[in-house]
DNA sequence: GTCTATACAGAGATAGAC
DNA sequence: GTCTATCTCTGTATAGAC
């Protein structure tokens, strides 16, 4: 909830969910765009048009497109998040490894927005002050931490690497350009891209 | 030269050569700041600044953003070519390979422009009608299937993978995402971070 | 809280003097 | 060809009615 300053209304009441709605859409399309377009191409009024309100009314919910869109990466790594807790069940450490890769990968085809901004990104700026989003990247990183470190004890991962190089080493790929170079070619199909980035990444290029 | 009307002044005169530098200067002005703030955020005010010029001069000379942004990318591709050009002396087709990745790496940690725009770049439009750099980059990719299927053949890379999904691979290496995730921990000197993803691009994360 | 209408700022591009 | 000054368009943000 980044509202800004009017009476909330009664927790539950009808008012108050139609507008915790509206927000969740506005976060929703935000992030949708966000990935398609960038953050300097994509415009408030896309935003505001997407869910079909006037862009003023977008303003009485955020009070930005910084906090707008730092909302919606929020909400992105928050679903990270999510993910990454249901990947833990009994299963080795790699195998997790490689279906978050994987589900990054997806999202990446899917033009949805990576967790991460891009190096010369505006986004950097306000998400360095959001500590929604800053809160559930550390746990990402922290649980995914947890992995390398056993999937390299358990001798599947390349060992006396800092796991921290691993960690980037595997974010990376959710803005790995690879992807949208293969797509180019035309001459791949989705789960063709997906396999082949994900054996470059864990395998290499090298023969064996 | 994308010059636009006026006379073009004898070859080899004093004003011919100004005006060639300056055009030079722009080129290179707007090609380093392409590679510090992306398409977006560049303006034309900064290049014209940086050149130390009016913005009304540099449309002198250029048509429009788009154009010298074109430009600028025909150079960098130029370069690019007469690099690996350079590489193709004696030496083993992997290690030209090695060299390649290597110099992409280092010159994305120098802020450079990378020979391929991103997916979502607005410079992706003005670059398909630009055959100055479409034949650079052309010639690029020509000679690097060369060596991808030696270095296939001499055993050094996977046999069986389609030349042109390594060529992606290596190509995506000069805007990867991981080399700025390891710059920003602040824990990893320069050259360790090109080893470290050069590593992991023909090694992979796997144990061996 | 939502709308229409508008203010304001930044950046691409141009006019016209020199 | 270079400059200063200006135009124009687009996009963020606000005002004010309802």
């Amino acid at each position: 909830m980044i509202a800004t300053t009017p009476p909330p209304a009664r927790e539950g009441s009808f008012k108050a969910r139609m507008h915790q709605q509206r927000e969740e859409a506005l976060v929703h399309a935000a992030s949708r765009l966000l990935g398609e377009k960038g953050f300097d191409a994509m415009t408030v009024d896309d935003v505001a048009y997407a869910v079909g309100i006037a862009k003023a009314s977008l303003y009485k919910h955020f009070p930005g497109k910084d906090e707008l869109c730092a909302a919606a990466m929020a909400h992105i790594a928050r679903r990270m998040d999510a993910f990454v807790r249901s990947l833990d069940d009994g299963r080795p450490a790699i195998e997790r490894l490689w279906a978050l890769v994987r589900r990054s990968l997806e999202l990446q085809l899917d033009d949805a927005m990576p967790l991460l901004p891009s190096r010369n990104s505006s986004l950097r700026e306000p998400l360095a002050a959001c500590e929604d989003y800053q809160s559930a990247l550390a746990a990402v990183n922290q649980r995914v931490l947890g992995w390398i470190a056993e999937a390299q004890a358990s001798g599947h991962l390349a060992a006396g690497w800092p796991a921290e190089v691993v960690l980037c080493a595997i974010h990376a790929r959710s803005a790995d350009p690879m992807l949208e170079l293969l797509q180019s070619t035309g001459r791949y199909a989705r789960e063709e891209i997906v396999e082949r980035v994900l054996v470059t990444c864990f395998d290499g290029l090298k023969a064996r």
